[in-house]
DNA sequence: GGCAGATCTGATAGCGATAACACCGCCTTC
DNA sequence: GAAGGCGGTGTTATCGCTATCAGATCTGCC
């Protein structure tokens, strides 16, 4: 069905081998030959099987990327970040939703190995995706880590200072009167988990407050329902933190939805906060205040560092990118706003930033 | 560095061929030769090379998805949809954004074609696109429109109601006292402005109303900056329309944010309402009345109907699925909605306020 | 015991493209 | 005028895997 280069060949009445060189321009060919080709080519409607080319030169011109959940907006940035990229340097991308599985992911790494991508960007599920990395390792393949770093694995990384942020999203929440602070977090094994638990952890220290265990609430999946469920737990409580702060967008939309339900408003009757901005949202309602992560540019970035180490531009040291993350303050913690409600002008009409 | 059949046939001291037995069951091997081929395998950590394979098979085990725009959240639920259904089956996507470029898109398909994918899912930029899609049709290539159908090209497809659909929702803006609407939409030759703009024009007429091709206006892109700058024309006209039509989600959010830089208010000073919903946002401020589109179900069936042609296990005629949208009647069209719109506390104070 | 048939295994030949080499003219160059 | 160079082209072998056929070994059965 489809011609090949010896159906072109015959049909121009050359050998395979000039019209492999026709296509390439790897050698000169006479302008006539040339012309003889191109029409052959035209004629049979002929495309380059890049399969059979992979086969020859190792190169495949694809990257994988696996990720937990590209309907995630975090995610999804990400892989916009990164396509853009790799469509740039020639490359496309195979998709692999891991579902925060570790037999998903492992399956899929053992898969993108076996389709010869030549490199890989992963958001892994977290740190026991160290074994499922090690194949990689061992063959000194290329690949990129993002988000989530693995605990005792050096590699290529870019992720966000989660610590730092976290301390400055908690200290915001203590400096504006909060003094009883709850968090929805991850369990320990996720080093975003861990990392913003410790910036949270950090920030009560600062200001002398003593941490209770008891508000620092684990959900197994940070998304939308493990926030409504945490923060079903955080009303029960009797003695109710006066602000939370929820590990990422989704698990603060969840305790937002149980706030609600409980007749309660944020941020008169709990305060809130969290990693991530959701795009668009912030422009109906700008209410949420978070710490801003660079999602696109965690993309861009580790693709770019992917390439690098695929044309072996680089040394074998592992290169960690930490990027900063930005304090957006709006109304869900309950700070009071210096802006007027209406004032004019694109993008973020209802948004103050930190100006430190 | 990666081993190979050979390899692996080597240390077993067997030929490559019983190692491929091994691995793909075809052929029945004496327990003990299978022992010492699998053990050879994990000793080299073999992995088979489905790059090789798919040149023998002409089966890469890829689909092929091209959108516009990863992030835009409508096409990221399309991809979410898709991904699912193409795993579960085996396959994986290898990810293109268009852009909305004919260019880009005819480059694509032709790239899609030579990492010889087995099938292709497309949410085309427009009617031009038919000239792109036609090598595929030339060469019997299974492929799947979605979203918008291309005038004149007959193939499988899975799209919303769009006319029907912008009928239903123009109406319920008629009915509930708006007699002079603007509609937003895109450049006829997208079957989605194209519909949903002789949708509005049905209502209009239906109602008795006449159209003023002045408060109909195009843009070229269907993204928030679109709608921002088609609804700065708007407010500048001297017969305010009372309410607007966008024909999506991103062009809504641009309008919105001119109106509340005008100083305005929606619903009161001017309604809104436009196609496709915005997951999470819903959640935190359901404010826009909105045509629902199963999205995410696009994606499945999409993939489906594709997988479906790859198996041979459908006839040559094209078939189209028709997937019905929803009305979601919220504030910002000035219905007057029966259940009291703070019954569980106010959301945040932004909407609040809007829906006043 | 011997033969048909089943079971297991190997050799060979491609899938489609291209690297490496060989070759043929023809032009320089001394 | 022989040696060398170069542009233009073809031949061969190979990437890793597997379809196909053929050979080898074993089994059951009369």
């Amino acid at each position: 069905m489809n011609a090949t280069v010896r159906d072109v060949a015959r049909k121009a009445r050359v050998s395979a081998m000039t019209v492999s060189r026709v296509i390439n321009g790897s050698a000169s060919v006479r302008p006539e030959t040339k012309r003889r080709v191109e029409r052959a080519i035209a004629e049979l409607d002929y495309v380059p099987n890049s399969v059979a080319r992979g086969l020859m030169s190792s190169k495949t011109g694809t990257l994988g990327l696996i990720v937990p959940d590209i309907a995630n907006p975090f995610f999804t940035m990400i892989v916009r970040g990164a396509e853009t990229v790799a469509r740039r340097a020639g490359y496309r991308l195979l998709l692999c939703n891991s579902e925060n599985d570790l037999a998903f992911e492992r399956e899929y790494v053992e898969e993108m190995i076996s389709h010869r991508v030549e490199g890989l960007l992963i958001a892994p599920v977290g740190d026991k995706s160290k074994a499922n990395l090690l194949p990689l390792i061992r063959r000194e393949f290329p690949f990129v880590i993002i988000d989530r770093s693995i605990a005792g694995f050096d590699s290529d990384l870019v992720q966000a200072d989660s610590v730092g942020g976290a301390k400055k999203l908690v200290s915001h929440l203590i400096s504006i009167g909060h003094r009883r602070i709850a968090m929805i977090t991850q369990p320990g094994d996720v080093s975003t988990g861990r990392d913003r638990s410790q910036g949270y952890r950090e920030a009560l220290e600062a200001a002398g407050i003593a941490i209770d265990p008891a508000i620092v609430i684990e959900t197994p999946t940070a998304d939308r329902d493990g926030g409504y469920r945490v923060m079903k737990q955080v009303l029960a409580l009797d003695n109710r933190p006066t602000a939370v702060f929820a590990i990422n967008n989704l698990t603060a939309l969840g305790a937002i939805q149980v706030i609600r339900e409980a007749g309660m408003v944020v941020p008169d009757d709990m305060g809130l906060a969290c990693f991530d901005d959701v795009e668009h949202l912030a422009v109906l309602s700008p209410f949420l205040t978070v710490m801003n992560q660079p999602t696109e540019t965690f993309g861009t970035v580790a693709s770019m560092l992917l390439l690098d180490r695929i044309g072996g531009r680089v040394g074998d040291w592992p290169r960690r990118v930490i990027l900063q993350a930005d304090l957006i303050v709006r109304v869900s913690c309950g700070a009071k706003l210096q802006t007027p409600r209406h004032r004019s002008g694109p993008p973020d009409v209802h948004t103050q930033r930190e100006a430190d």
